[in-house]
DNA sequence: AATAGATTGTTGCAAGTGAAACCAAATTGT
DNA sequence: ACAATTTGGTTTCACTTGCAACAATCTATT
């Protein structure tokens, strides 16, 4: 039963990108296969089917996305005639992102799909299991954003 | 203080797939940046500092890497001198892969600064914290191998 | 033994990605 | 008001990646 683990399967971080991905591809097979979104145009159209209009300044600080993700990204769902972006009246360096009732509906049609699978993985877990994983988790970001506790840089400008 | 997080940033998947990135891309800052390796390259040697001698058979279930991911890594460490690899006697289409002493070697001196890393990130955590987020890693891991429950492929061959 | 089929590793090509360069617009300092 | 710096978005170039075709080798069937 039991068979051993390499030293590379029993290394916390080896564990933490094989689950992630593997959850990640999983969830992509739903909007990436059937819809042909990217990873990034996905997360973009779930940013802005849920506000009215955003701009590039504030997508930069609640993304994950560079400026490069971001011009990208927005490019391909602006072809797709899923969101639309136009210059900011006030500071025409920045880009106003909205929604287009297509694209919303779009969203509205693939999120609960999404949802169904993510459900369907963590369905299979025992119960406390899956809140030890959510609280896991939690403080594990905390501990990401947390200002690196002094360790991270050690090269003097 | 608490500010409330847009859906997209409550959403488990997306927490989980960002939190797996960045813990990812703090590894990969000590053996890529320092020593050129990537994930897969340094995956690869990892696994077989450890072991004698492995069958790229072998490998392929042992790890996430497909065999065009493992054909072009091995390559790229064959080519620095940190393994070999050697077509297998009895079956002449596998290959024998083998770490060499400066593999070896390399690895050694790596590994113990990406524990240091990844413990640094860790220990930021509240200890019940860390150990639900083993838990609830290795019982997902689990729900994520079982036999799929059914919903993974409705087209008949 | 010979052909058909399956398995394995490599390669070619198109699409994607990251880092740096680059251009446009705004802000600051004089 | 003008030049210098800063900020934001796009583009370019080199490199990586995923998918599919490919050649090489083994297995099975006749």
């Amino acid at each position: 039963m039991s068979q051993t683990l390499s030293q590379l399967e029993a290394f916390f971080p080896y564990r933490f990108a094989v689950a992630a991905e593997r959850f990640s591809r999983n969830l992509m097979d739903v909007y990436g296969k059937s819809y042909g979104l990217s990873r990034e145009e996905w997360r973009l159209l779930f940013l802005l089917s849920q506000a009215e209009e955003i701009a590039s300044n504030e997508l930069a600080q609640r993304t994950t996305l560079d400026k490069v993700q971001l011009s990208r990204a927005s490019k391909r769902l602006a072809d797709k005639g899923l969101i639309t972006r136009e210059v900011a009246a006030n500071d025409r360096r920045l880009k106003l992102y909205k929604c287009t009732d297509k694209g919303r509906s779009l969203f509205e049609e693939i999120k609960p799909q999404v949802d169904a699978r993510a459900h369907e993985i963590l369905a299979a877990m025992d119960g406390d299991a899956r809140v030890a994983l959510q609280t896991g988790m939690r403080e594990l970001l905390k501990a990401l954003d947390a200002p690196e506790q002094g360790g991270e840089d050690q090269t003097a400008p």
